[in-house]
RNA sequence: GUCCGGUUAGCUCAGCUGGUAGAGCGCUACAUUGACAUUGUAGAGGUCACAAGUUCAAGUCUUGUACCGGACACCA
């Protein structure tokens, strides 16, 4: 290192270029092996017994690129995770992607369709499973590219991939356990289907969009019914009423009564249901059990019998009589104007506002089908296994919705902020049985076999003549099993003893659905344990308006581009201040912009520090004065508070906290105040308050290490050795408290 | 409809277990070429949404009202 005259090294001239420092030591750390805790405890940085510290990090989709979201996760992990490798602990930071197989499919299907004009049926399973394979792949290194270069400190030595051979076969011993404690089973069940995407999607998945259309009041023999959807009807011969409804005493349950119908008379049965509400409309109406999913559950009480109307691609079947074979869509006008003609339409709403259920993953409107699908039973009790979840004992009998409420509810898992537990149980409660099976080609195929009416469920074909199902598993039932299938279950590993049940789960509150409470679920059932210990869920990065950031409004930050203009360090800190947990975030450029100048603080403070210190003799007789004492215990007051506020998950505070000591009591202060000091008469003194800024310089680059990872090593990589206690800050020991 | 948030300086938000208001940005004035492609010091600016209650004392606790946002359910 070329060194000018002051001793001070030559890069500290220049104000704090991020972009020359970042990439280089990224480089440097993964290098190192640091970011594995193998290696670690190999090189003596970690105790060998030390306690486990782990998070598996939400895997973005392969196919996606980084965005603000992404991009505070990955800070927020990163913060804990270095803090606490700092700390010693044995810190495993495990990253992976996910195929996200209903949307990677529909990507390559649109492509497939715009650039040759195929569809998938064109092309066959094979073929296109290996296009999207392809496609996966070739967008996988952008994604992991850009999550190294916020500074994430992952282990790359462990990633795993929703669709790799390991998390294949946990996915398949799993199906096969949940199936073999008769807590997976097949059936006819209403299921949201989606015609234009022509698979099954859960109950999660649905956007409900509001819309406004016709409301058709009908004559149906003495009654008058409401519907938005004549072209469903034409199979009603329920009419259900209200028990206590006293304008229909007269009717008796079971009555039957002839009514007038669009394609003729038929006979109508009425049915006594508490599902009708009286204070709707006429209080009266007619039930579609084969797409509704009310409709279906009253007509499941009753033993009522069930018809299809419309297929799986949304045309009427044969019961619609003259309108068989024609679109839903373009039926309905047809259907109604007959109506009129036969003079059973009363009235019509033409403003009725309403909320249609829409695929949220391709907006394809949901049409209720009666479908064989494989379900999750979330209700039946069984025998638990060895347990660890609290309050659950081996040979319990327990259902999975209970196992899922008492994770929690046993302080197994503690949510954060705690105001989702709520949430969190409101969603269990209302819960249903699980629907897992998708007709879609990509993804976890359903290891059940057929031959000759025979099944068999295993993960092995179990010979020639064995059809296997076609179809594939929700994404969601993979990913229920990622914090143990990505430490190597169903296989005893090591890694799954030292690091399962982690210690954090970190993720959108947006989500807690879809894959918190399925991971709990799945963890519990089959490991016995909780999935991890806290969950914390953050908060969506809104615009400085507080909008949410979309393409549509062009109001989108690119993490990228603020890496580059800024730097990581200030990206993350920007994401991190002022971010409580679970609140949204307004971000401006303005915001990152701050926190440039602040690493440029950091690196100007040091360089003072330096030139005023690289001269000094630390073993010299040294007077400390009160004041001496003051700036140390105003540090070492600091280092305890930073402390317990990541502790407690208060990221925002310790940021805070952090940055306001630096910059408003070490630089505004005590630099200030030492400078004449430094420049005194008095040696004693003077080595005394070098000796006091080393400490506060060695000190302050360990605090804000977790919050800014690069500029603290770069300034680290330019300190004596004598000032260090390892080569790298990554790993060197956070600050002792009192 | 049920549940959960929010309402504090021009803007974005802190304010943890109750003791007469804070930060950042912005604004005004002054200082400084310094370790700092600047920074420092000082200042202006708030009946803490509204009402009632508990208390010696209430942004802070209780209840209610209004508005904003979100989740879930329902939508024949």
């Amino acid at each position: 290192m070329k060194e000018k005259q002051t001793g001070i090294p030559e890069v500290f001239l220049k104000p704090y270029n991020p972009a020359e420092h970042e990439d280089k030591l990224y480089q440097m750390w993964e290098e190192s092996g640091f970011f594995n805790p193998d290696v670690c405890v190999e090189k003596g940085v970690t105790a060998a017994d030390a306690e486990p510290f782990s998070i598996v990090l939400p895997p973005p989709n392969v196919t996606g690129t980084l965005h603000m979201g992404h991009a505070s996760m990955l800070a927020i992990e990163d913060i804990l995770v270095r803090y606490n490798r700092m700390q010693g602990k044995r810190t495993l930071w495990l990253p992976g992607t996910d195929s996200a197989a209903v949307a990677t499919q529909e990507k390559v299907e649109k492509e497939l369709y715009k650039k040759e004009k195929l569809t998938r049926y064109d092309l066959g399973r094979e073929a296109l499973i290996e296009r999207i394979i392809a496609f996966s792949e070739e967008s996988k290194s952008t994604i992991i590219g850009q999550t190294k270069k916020m500074g994430s400190s992952l282990d790359w030595s462990r990633y795993a991939y929703t669709l790799d051979d390991e998390r294949y076969h946990a996915v398949m011993t799993a199906f096969v356990r949940m199936y073999e404690a008769g807590l997976i089973y097949r059936g006819a069940r209403i299921v949201n289907w989606d015609p234009k995407m022509q698979t099954t999607i859960s109950d999660d998945e649905i956007d409900y969009v509001e819309q406004t259309d016709p409301f058709y009041y009908f004559k149906y023999g003495p009654f008058t019914i409401g519907t938005v959807r004549p072209e469903t009807k034409f199979g009603d011969k329920y009419v259900v009423m209200h028990p206590d409804d006293d304008r229909y005493k007269e009717y008796e349950h079971g009555q039957t009564i002839e009514v007038e119908w669009i394609n003729g008379p038929i006979t109508a049965t009425i049915i006594k249901d508490e599902a009708a509400d009286p204070e709707m409309g006429t209080g009266v109406m007619t039930i579609t059990p084969w797409h509704s999913a009310v409709d279906f559950e009253i007509a499941q009480r009753h033993g009522l019998s069930q018809e299809q109307i419309i297929d799986e691609r949304g045309i009427l079947l044969p019961i619609a009589g003259e309108f068989a074979g024609q679109h839903i869509k373009k039926a309905r006008a047809a259907i109604v104007e007959k109506m009129q003609a036969k003079g059973l339409v009363e009235k019509v709403d033409e403003k009725y506002v309403h909320n249609v259920a829409t695929n949220s993953r391709g907006g394809g409107m949901i049409e209720p089908q009666i479908k064989e699908q494989w379900f999750v039973d979330v209700n039946k009790e069984f025998t638990m296994g060895p347990s660890e979840v609290p309050g659950v004992h081996e040979g319990d009998s327990v259902s999975l919705k209970q196992l899922m409420q008492k994770a929690v509810s046993g302080g197994g898992t503690t949510i954060f902020p705690d105001r989702f537990n709520k949430t969190y149980y409101h969603w269990i409660d209302n819960l249903r049985d699980w629907c897992i099976s998708r007709q879609i080609w990509y993804g976890h195929r359903i290891p059940v076999w057929y031959k000759d009416g025979e099944m068999k469920v295993q993960i092995e074909s179990p010979g020639d003549g064995w059809e296997q199902d076609p179809d594939t598993l929700d994404t969601w039932f993979s990913s229920g099993l990622w914090t143990f299938s990505t430490l190597g279950w169903p296989n005893e590993t090591t890694d799954l003893k030292t690091y399962h049940p982690t210690t954090v789960l970190e993720t959108g509150y947006d989500i807690i659905f879809f894959w918190v409470a399925r991971m709990i679920l799945m963890s519990t059932f089959l490991v016995g344990q909780v999935p991890f210990k806290n969950v914390y869920l953050h908060g969506l990065v809104r615009d400085e308006k507080g909008k949410k950031m979309s393409k549509s409004l062009g109001n989108i930050i690119d993490p990228l581009d603020m890496i580059e203009k800024f730097g990581a360090d200030a990206t993350r800190l920007s994401l991190i201040v002022g971010a409580a947990p679970g609140n949204d975030m307004p971000l401006s450029e303005d915001k990152v912009r701050a926190y440039k100048k602040f690493a440029n603080k950091l690196w100007n403070i040091s360089r003072f520090t330096l030139d005023n210190i690289l001269d000094a003799d630390f073993t010299a007789e040294a007077t400390f004065s009160e004041r001496d004492q003051e700036i140390l215990q105003t540090l070492s007051d600091t280092v305890t508070e930073v402390s317990s506020d990541i502790e407690k998950f208060n990221l925002y505070l310790a940021a805070e906290k952090a940055y306001h000591y630096v910059w408003h009591d070490l630089a505004d202060k005590v630099l200030e105040e030492s400078k004449p000091i430094l420049n005194g008469e008095d040696a004693a003194a003077r080595y005394a308050r070098q000796y006091v800024l080393k400490e506060c310089l060695v000190t302050s680059l360990k605090l804000l290490h977790p919050f800014m990872p690069y500029v603290t090593e770069a300034i680290w990589q330019e300190l004596p050795t004598e000032l260090k206690d390892q080569e790298m800050i990554m790993v060197a020991a956070w600050p002792k408290q009192d």
